[in-house]
DNA sequence: CGTCCACGTCTAC
DNA sequence: TAGACCTGGACGG
């Protein structure tokens, strides 16, 4: 879930699922979480959140009572409590019921209600963290999408940082200056600019306004428009996106995917088809990726720029699936793209462009030997799982999704 | 089975 | 500017 439009939908989502919810004793906790504990409990308490950048923000809002002093003896709750989250690569909110669990759910909410409901923070990979008590992070620059006009004033008055002096690619991803764009963002904004990743970012920026010559055309809003939308359609890159410079592009197009309304770059989710189809170049079939100096993977079209890496490393076109994955709040089903599918074009690209390709920084110390760590796992959560899928792994490929499934995505040249 | 890859930070040499 | 931190899906053998 994890670029801007991500965390701010996940705030959408926990304040219209928890609105009306009244949640109820101790904030819990995994066992193999390292974060802090968060020391809160209160008889009665409801969730709000905000987003700002990549960060969403938890509020606990203890419920009035006349007995605040007798709660308050009992070390029961009486103020509010922040709870600053990141979510990592894989960090979101769900609300479930208490016997339905998510797998790594990580920090826990609990409800009043009869058949309990919990509010969990999940995170596979557990890169995400939480500080309770907190503010957003010092240091992050102003939200893209919500504080355009801070965000766009902070990158123009700063240009003469040495953070300036990178490819703009990379610099996109500095988030004290573009808090919430991440790797998907940015090469959707360059693409749509077509401008080169691998250029120098102050000359890239130095000559745009400090403010937005667009400013008559206002944000994007979370305008569920109408019908309009249908024409804007079709004349699209009209006026708005070539009068559009960089750094309103990246405030709009993450807007684009908060008005997509559905949970964002997610593939394990149902409704994934309508933001894949979204993209026009991440992870799109025909375009080209190479790896920047951070090993990050830039999908671009056309000139890469001066700064590209010279001995630059394409990884290799790999094949993306979904998973028809259905318990879904919203099931809108649409048919599946096969965009990301023929790598014939890209092998030859490759040939060229690959030298030796590192290993992605993410696993190459498992590979480089290391054995396996000591650690013994505990259950991710201390609540019982049910181990269904023990050591005995079934290839699990042929069931449930041959129907529509990753099969349709390896359609070759089929046309 | 093993390898590669993934929406992001962090901190240590 | 490398690693470290993690799990799991896709794919290749």
């Amino acid at each position: 879930m994890p670029e801007g439009p991500e965390l701010h939908l996940a705030s959408l989502y926990v304040n219209k699922t928890c609105e009306g919810v009244v949640f109820s004793g101790p904030v819990r906790k995994s066992e193999v979480s390292k974060c802090s504990d968060v020391p809160f409990t209160c008889e009665a308490y409801r969730i709000t959140a905000t987003s700002r950048g990549k960060e969403v923000k938890l509020t606990l809002t203890p419920l009035k009572s006349d007995e605040s002093k007798q709660r308050a003896k009992a070390g029961q709750a009486v103020q509010p409590m922040d709870i600053v989250f990141r979510f990592g690569m894989s960090g979101f909110f769900r609300l479930t019921r208490e016997d339905e669990l998510p797998k790594h759910a990580h920090l826990r909410f609990y409800s009043n209600e009869k058949p309990c409901r919990v509010l969990s923070f999940v995170d596979a990979r557990r890169f995400g963290s939480w500080q309770h008590n907190g503010t957003w992070q010092a240091g992050r620059g102003p939200c893209i999408m919500f504080e355009y006009e801070s965000f766009r004033e902070n990158v123009m008055s700063h240009l003469s940082d040495r953070a300036f002096d990178r490819p703009i690619c990379e610099v996109l991803l500095n988030q004290k200056y573009f808090n919430g764009i991440g790797n998907y963002l940015r090469a959707e904004i360059l693409f749509r600019l077509n401008i080169p990743p691998f250029l120098p970012a102050r000359a890239v920026l130095e000559n745009l306004e400090s403010e937005d010559s667009c400013e008559n055309q206002k944000p994007v809003k979370n305008e569920i428009s109408d019908t309009k939308k249908a024409s804007a359609r079709t004349k699209k890159s009209g006026v708005k996106e070539e009068t559009a410079d960089l750094l309103r592009l990246c405030h709009t197009v993450p807007l684009e995917v908060v008005n997509l309304g559905g949970k964002g770059y997610d593939p394990e989710k149902a409704d994934y088809s309508g933001f894949e189809a979204w993209l026009r170049c991440y992870y799109v079939d025909g375009m080209t990726s190479i790896r920047d100096h951070n090993g990050r993977t830039m999908w671009f079209k056309g000139d890469a720029g001066p700064m590209a890496p010279k001995d630059s490393k394409s990884p290799k076109a790999k094949k993306r699936a979904k998973k028809e994955d259905d318990h879904d709040y919203t099931d809108k089903k649409k048919a599946s793209r096969s965009r990301r599918e023929s790598t014939t074009k890209k092998k030859v690209k490759q040939e060229r462009m690959t030298k030796t390709p590192k290993k992605a920084k993410d696993t190459r110390l498992k590979e480089t030997g290391s054995k396996r760590k000591k650690t013994e796992k505990a259950s991710d959560v201390n609540t019982p799982q049910p181990e269904t899928r023990s050591n005995t792994r079934t290839r699990k490929s042929s069931a449930a999704e041959t129907i529509a499934g990753p099969k349709r995505r390896n359609v070759r040249g089929t046309r």
